[in-house]
Formats: structure tokens, sequence, C-alpha cells
DNA sequence: TAGATTGTTAATCGATTAACAATC
DNA sequence: TAGATTGTTAATCGATTAACAATC
């Protein structure tokens, strides 16, 4: 792309323009450049290569680069990229220049915990409305906000301006959850619940699944084991075996 | 694979045997399936198509057949999956067959919620030990165990054979409590601390960032909204826009 | 045998990576 | 100008998918 124009960015006069057409993963990789952003320019740094970026979000220099490209992109070759012009950017992309509306829905153990999460807040979002179907736990009060009964949920999304949902419920109520918040028009669902849930087109939903991620462990935690015990070979044959699922440095590791 | 021979199945004669090389993606899908398989069981069902675990899963029965195709498989043709069976082929390989013990650091907020979650026993874990560095906490009594002070890794960690280590402090704490993990041993770390990790080869680390989710949905409202409103188009122009992020049925919608 | 369904093939697609020309 | 670093190219790799031969 030659000089500075692009899609979509900051600025734009009158409508609302699109956005860049970005690769998934680029997407899923955004917020981890921004969160190690805010970390440099917290730290004084106004000027950052993408190898020290790059570094700091635990990718290679190229992915970033590459990624960052696809935002039309604010470097400047020989210098590297302005940390603030560059969260501007990133942030505008990722549609936090507005602070989204949080409906949680579920306040069990975990929901609780999502609800006095200070992650949230501190990223982007405000966590509107506490919801629940248990009548004894409606009235509740939790982090300042009153537990309220999910009847109650099509007038509080109106008048709370609700854009994403949050399921943390078990996981046999959590279809019928879903359908509520796509009733009343919630168009991004986070799921906590161990199930698959079955939405229409143009509901995007991400599930979040704790048991899971140690399952996955496990599986390396099984894979490394046999590898250790091969025959004849004893105690820490893991560097030296070929093939090995060795982890290089910086996290990403396992598919992340 | 010809016939029922494979690599690395249960009834393996003497040593550890290796495990088949899957790949990632295939490992990542492996607990949904069993999940999925878990439910059949349940409801009675001992046999299952492709096509229908593929449905429960939330994925095409070409991925699963291409999936199981890796484990050495034991569907019949004409049949489908003896659901059991799949059930103890999918938790040997995954290693679950020995049920893993994990330590929790950081029993703040999250962490104390983590402590309590059912899904962890049920699936395979044990929470066998609490760790927090704040002396206020320690002593504190969760879900039947004590939180232990941080420094007492090192005896629990072998006492309890700890395989898996979850940290769960907050993000300035989290690089210490790693290279405490990996110095008493653990080689599989489940990070919900926002920052990138840094540890040896041949440890594992996954990352859950509750806030990441969020800001990924937030990406794909800010686009639905930009194509929604695009000029002369007004409304819901979603489902009739080419290209749109419209997303189909059962999940897996964007790159969980 | 006829019908059903697996396991595999091969084509396609998207993501990663190294290398380097462009350019500050 | 010389040195540094971006943005892009092109090669490679891994994952997805449809189609179908094998086979119960």
């Amino acid at each position: 792309m030659s000089q500075h124009r692009h899609p979509g960015a900051p600025g734009r006069a009158g409508a609302v323009p699109a956005l860049p057409d970005l690769p998934e993963a680029t997407v899923a990789r955004l917020p981890e450049y921004l969160r190690a952003l805010h970390n440099l320019a917290d730290t004084g740094h106004e000027t950052v290569s993408s190898e020290g970026l790059a570094g700091a979000a635990g990718v290679n220099s190229a992915k970033l680069r590459k990624d960052l490209s696809h935002l039309g992109s604010y470097g400047t070759r020989g210098v590297g990229y302005d940390v603030s012009l560059l969260i501007d950017q990133i942030e505008y992309v990722l549609g936090l220049t507005q602070r989204r509306a949080v409906a949680l829905v579920g306040v069990g153990n975990l929901g609780h915990a999502l609800a006095g999460y200070d992650g949230f807040a501190s990223r982007g979002f405000r966590i509107a409305a506490l919801f629940d179907a248990d009548a004894g736990r409606v009235g509740e009060e939790i982090n300042g906000l009153i537990v309220r009964h999910i009847d109650e949920l099509a007038r509080v999304a109106v008048e709370e301006a609700i854009a994403i949902g949050v399921i943390a419920t078990p996981a046999p109520a959590a279809q019928a959850v879903a359908d509520q918040l796509v009733a009343v028009g919630v168009t991004s669902i986070l799921n906590f619940a161990p199930c698959v849930l079955s939405v229409p087109e143009g509901v995007d939903v991400r599930k979040v699944d704790l048991a899971i991620e140690l399952q996955i462990l496990s599986f390396h935690e099984h894979r490394k084991a046999s590898l250790t015990a091969l025959p004849a070979t004893g105690g820490s044959a893991l560097t030296a075996l070929p093939g090995g699922l060795a982890v290089t440095e910086p996290q990403e590791a396992i598919g992340t």
C-alpha cells in the first residue's frame, strides 16, 4: 500500500467506513499487540521496532509486520512504529473506541468471578448487567451491580444497549440463554458453558472451556512422558529426541 | 490403516508406547468430541455416525473423520463408531487415564472461582493445592483445600505429584510464578494472567485471556456495524451483503 | 446383495516464514 | 551517504473440505 492511505482509519469523514478485511488469525493477535503497546507506552517508549514489539507480544517479527500490514500500517522504515499511533489504530479496528456494554448471565461460581474481573473494565468493556434464573440469587449485589432475573433481559438489554452477552451458566441452561440473547438482538456471545451453541447467521460465538485447556495440556504431558520412557533411554531424553514437541521460547508454543 | 492396528492403543504390552503424531488442530478438538461422546453415552447411545458426532461437536463430518483417522480409528464402515470404545481411545490419547494433579497459584477473584470449578474434577483433573503470595490469604480454606504460601511450592509439588500449574495471579507476578513452577519440574502451564510468559524448551504454555476474547468479539461487532451502515442501505443489510462474516450454524464460527 | 458409512485421497485454502527491495 | 527497518513477495507448511473407493 503506497503512502498512508488505508481503509477505515480514524478521522473518517461522514459515513462509517468499511473495515479492512482481516485474516481471523490476525484479528486474534491484535489484542495481544495492543496489550504490549500499552505496556510500552506506560514505560515511556514512543517508538518500537517490529522486532521489539514482536518480542513483547511473543510472536516473530515477520508475523507481526505481516499482521500490521493488513491495517494499512503506520510504520516508518528505518525507525519503527509510533507507539501511540499504533495503539489508536488497533483500538479503532477492534472497535474499542466505544466502551461496549456486556451482559453476564449466570452468577454462580465462575460468573461471580467474571463479574468482578478488573480486566474487562480496563480493556474497553463495561459490565452493565448481571442475570440469573435462580430467584434465590436475584437481588444480590456483586461489585456494585444488582443481579436481575433473566426475564428482565429484554428490557435491560435495550436500556443498557448491551452489545455482548457472556454465558456462565451450567451447560444445560446455555442454549436457552443464547436463544434469549439472540432474541433481544445480541449478536456477539462469549460462552463459558461446556457445550455447543447453535445460533443464527450473523451471530458470533466464541467459546472458552477451561477443562479443554487442561485436556490439551494433558495430551502434551502424556506425549512427553511417552518420549522420555522410550526403551533403553531412561532419563531426560527430551531435548535429545528428534521431533520432540519441545517448545521454543516465548509462549505461543502450542497453537494459542 | 488396515485393520485395527494402531500406535499407542490401550492394552499396550510392556513399555510405554509412542503416541501417534497428532496435528495440533486435531488435539484441540479431541476434548470436544469427548464431551459429545459422554453426552451420547449418558443418553443411551451405543453407536454414532460421523455425521451424528460431528453435529454434536459442532464441526463438519469430514473434519471429524479426518481427525479420528489420526488415532488409528475405531469406526465400522456402514455402521459408525462404538461410543464407549471411542471414549476410551480419546481418553487414552489425551492422557486422561490418570487423574492429573493441578496446582493453582493465585486465589484472588478469578483463582477463587477456578478453585471451586466443578468442570475440572468431572473431566479428569484434581485440584491438589492452592497457593498465594499474600500472607493474608494463606490459611484460608476454599472448597476443602487450605491456601498455602507460594514458598511451599517445591515441597508440595513433589508430595502431590503436581503435573499442571495454573497461574491466576496479576500479570506482574506471573513470570516469577512460572519460573517457580518450572523450577519444581512442572512442564505444563495454563496462564490466565494477561502477559506473555517465557519458559524453557519442553514446557508447554497455554493462555486464556478473557479480555482478549471480548476484544475479538468487539472487532466483529464493529465490522457488522460498518457493513449495515453502508451508504444508502440502512437497516439489516447483513444477510444480503456479499462476503458478510455471517456465521454458519453450530458455533466454531470465528476460529475457536 | 443393497444400503450405509468409514477412511483416504487430492484439491483448495489460509497462515507462516524467510528473504529482500523499498525507503526513511 | 550508510545503516536501519519496514512492507511485500514468494515459498512453504498445515488445515480444511468434498468426493469416493473400500468395506461392513
